[in-house]
DNA sequence: CAAGTGTATTAAGACTATTAATACGCTTGC
DNA sequence: GCAAGCGTATTAATAGTCTTAATACACTTG
């Protein structure tokens, strides 16, 4: 399903969470596939249960799976976990908007980069 | 100068930093004001000068100070560390702008944010 | 040239993060 | 109901990084 990179200095988990949610945002794993349980990608990956167990735990906390105790983890439908990432996303704005506007950045500053950045190439 | 809290998680170079820039931020150290040398300030403190040079070497970095070899430290203008942040703030924005536009945020919604955080209580 | 300044290098210690070992509790199907 | 599968919790070993210190070097000035 996925393959490790040992040269990558980030650890395992990580590795894990950015290939599955690269996955799931791709639309390769559609809402409520089944994941391999924790033991069987670890043993196919070679690593520790708990290794995948926590790089599922992120993906759960990221709203990109749902954990049902006993049976398994499934994929998140498209319009949860996009309405999650927006969610953070809005709030990463808001704290940059904020130390900004305190710091006295004017508004048209502000407005100038969202044009720039909400500039349509082909509108 | 300044007081250490040793009950403070956080290394020592990074309180000394946090309480340096607030009393240049606060104006009560003005401009080209000569800081303490590392040595004083750090058998001050009771800290190896190491922390202490530390410390000034993130706080020119953020453009606070600047550093004449043999001589000294001194206080920046406000001007230029204003600048310095404003930079850096509006880098943090324009981050988090990308991100938000990338998975598809409308224009809109970013523009009632902006309202919201520059609404003038006292227009 | 001596006393003051900032700087570079290296190493020791503390601390944190990552991973593993192991045991536990829940769900399902026979 | 019980065995085989699943996720979960706890604890510990290990690796790695971060912080701080020790020490020696280089520059400026009176």
């Amino acid at each position: 399903m996925i393959v490790l990179d040992y040269r990558d200095k980030r650890p395992i988990y990580e590795q894990v969470v950015e290939k599955l949610e690269h996955l799931i945002v791709c639309g390769a794993l559609e809402a409520n596939t089944k994941m391999p349980s924790v033991r069987s990608l670890a043993l196919d990956l070679s690593v520790n249960p708990n290794t995948i167990q926590r790089a599922y735990a992120q993906l759960e906390q990221d709203g990109y799976l749902y954990t049902v105790v006993g049976r398994g983890n499934y994929v998140t439908s498209e319009q949860e976990w996009k309405s999650g990432k927006i969610e953070q996303l809005m709030t990463e704005v808001r704290e940059a908007l904020t130390k900004a506007h305190d710091i006295g950045v004017p508004k048209e500053d502000i407005w100038n980069a969202v044009s720039e950045i909400y500039a349509e190439t082909t509108p």
